[in-house]
DNA sequence: TTTTGAGTTGTTCGA
DNA sequence: GTCGAACAACTCAAA
């Protein structure tokens, strides 16, 4: 019997996966994870933390099997095969710019020796690239995209496949990193691995998702699926969730397979214009300002806008951001403190557990107006108003912002509103939201 | 080739 | 308080 090798990255589960199944039927399996010195030192510690302990539920998923290696992926699984005389190596398809360079030259190193390289399947329910319009081109539209790529439909998950695993000596550096990682993970971080995301995704479809239309927008409620982390490092793969929900009869599916459409349509433009994770789509003739001490105040959260604040806040702690604040943040950056879209999301995946380039960018380009869709130029989220309509009770804000909880309802909104709105250290507002709104509206309506 | 209908998530102002 | 209009023009995708 030959040994083969499966390569793990954004796919770090057994169940439905094509990749391990396609290699456990050939015999032994080495499971491998390489912890990548040109990604692992990015960003915040919740994202790192995140990480090493889906790596570590993978390795106790596997009775201990995964093999971690710290270095260069090109040099690592070229030797890991060749360690154990593979003649190929399993994975699951990459799509970002990044991904596809890396594996570009993983192919080369391994080709040198001999070993094949066998890609199977994507971290999407319809690999990018797939959805083609009439003429053949990618979609640069959602709602015809998302149509089209219902029409299409998916593949059922597959099951678990039994595995005999290869074993070799762990990695000191390797270890020492992942253990590093996991002693910083933020308090109240998720339970990370397949097995908490299923029972994680049990849960919204039992309570969450009959409500999910009118509940997902309130980010005190938190009702939301929360399988963003999941998906991120693969631990749940939509097929999953997609077949999940096709059999339910909650008034929540329509909305919520909408969701993951976007996932796939970002996806899809991402694989289309690799360029368009760092440069506007639709470019806008307009100047914006360098970042300074108001972006210090945004990224810490003390911008004097409680829902801004609220959000940022728990960004930096929790790794997480309910989208609608996301939104709310991403907003002020850009229209109020006019600072050009990429800095924003380059902060945003250095924290975030649930980063995806994909999304996360081409989301910010939607706010930022240089994204795929018709933006309207005077779309301005008005932090105070989204609160009072989000947030009406004020709760997410008093949770974020200890300095705001003496203030009832709806007035955490509003400090300055309130005799004593400013009795616990709350900052001033560092801009003027009615003027910077205006600013922004004048620099776009002069292009 | 030309035409046509449509395009995630907002805010403000005035009636 | 509520509601509709205005805030521009352009590109996309299919007919």
């Amino acid at each position: 019997m030959t040994s083969t090798l499966v390569w793990f990255r954004r796919d770090l589960r057994l169940a439905d996966h094509p990749a391990l199944t396609a290699a456990a039927a050939t015999g032994p399996v080495l499971g491998l994870f390489v912890v990548d010195p040109g990604l692992w030192p990015r960003g915040g510690r919740a994202r790192r933390a995140w990480l090493a302990a889906s790596v570590a539920a993978l390795r106790e998923a596997s009775g201990g099997a995964l093999v971690v290696r710290y270095g260069d992926p090109a040099t690592v699984v070229a030797e890991v095969a060749a360690a154990i005389g593979a003649g190929e190596v399993h994975v699951t398809g990459e799509t970002t710019p990044y991904g596809r360079e890396r594996d570009a030259r993983v192919a080369v190193a391994l080709a040198e020796r001999g070993v094949v390289g066998r890609p199977a399947g994507t971290p999407y329910a319809v690999d990018p690239g797939t959805i083609r319009t009439q003429q053949g081109g990618a979609y640069q539209v959602f709602t015809p995209f998302s149509r089209a790529w219902r029409e299409h439909g998916w593949d059922a998950p597959l099951p678990a496949p039994d595995v005999d695993w290869l074993r070799l000596d762990p990695d000191p550096e390797a270890e020492r990193l992942l253990e590093e990682g996991l002693a910083d993970a933020p308090e109240g971080m998720p339970a990370a691995g397949e097995a908490a995301a299923l029972e994680r995704w049990g849960r919204f479809l039992d309570t969450d998702l009959e409500d999910y239309d009118d509940t997902r927008d309130a980010p005190a409620a938190d009702q939301t699926s929360r399988m963003s982390p999941y998906l991120k490092v693969g631990a749940i793969h939509p097929r999953r969730l997609l077949a999940d929900l096709a059999d339910r009869p909650d008034e929540g599916v329509g909305r919520f397979v909408t969701e993951l459409a976007w996932r796939e349509f970002y996806a899809d433009v991402l694989w289309s214009q690799p360029e368009s994770a760092w440069r506007d789509l639709r470019p806008l003739p307009i100047g914006y300002d360098d970042p300074g001490d108001a972006f210090a105040a945004w990224q810490e959260g003390r911008t004097g806008y409680p829902l801004v604040d609220a959000g940022m806040r728990q960004l930096l702690h929790e790794g997480w951001m309910h989208n609608r604040v996301r939104m709310v943040t991403a907003s002020f950056l850009t229209k109020d403190l006019h600072v050009w879209w990429p800095i924003g999301a380059a902060h945003f995946l250095d924290h975030l557990v649930d980063g995806d380039l994909a999304s996360n960018n081409h989301g910010w380009q939607w706010v930022a107006g240089t994204g795929t869709d018709a933006a309207p130029y005077f779309r301005v989220f008005n932090p105070v108003s989204q609160g009072r309509k989000f947030d009406p009770d004020g709760a997410y804000v008093r949770r974020w912002v200890p300095e705001l909880a003496h203030l009832p309802g709806a007035s955490a909104h509003e400090p300055w509103k309130h005799p004593d709105g400013y009795a616990h250290g709350y900052p001033q507002p560092v801009v003027d939201h009615a003027l910077e709104r205006k600013v922004a509206l004048d620099r776009y309506a002069a292009r």
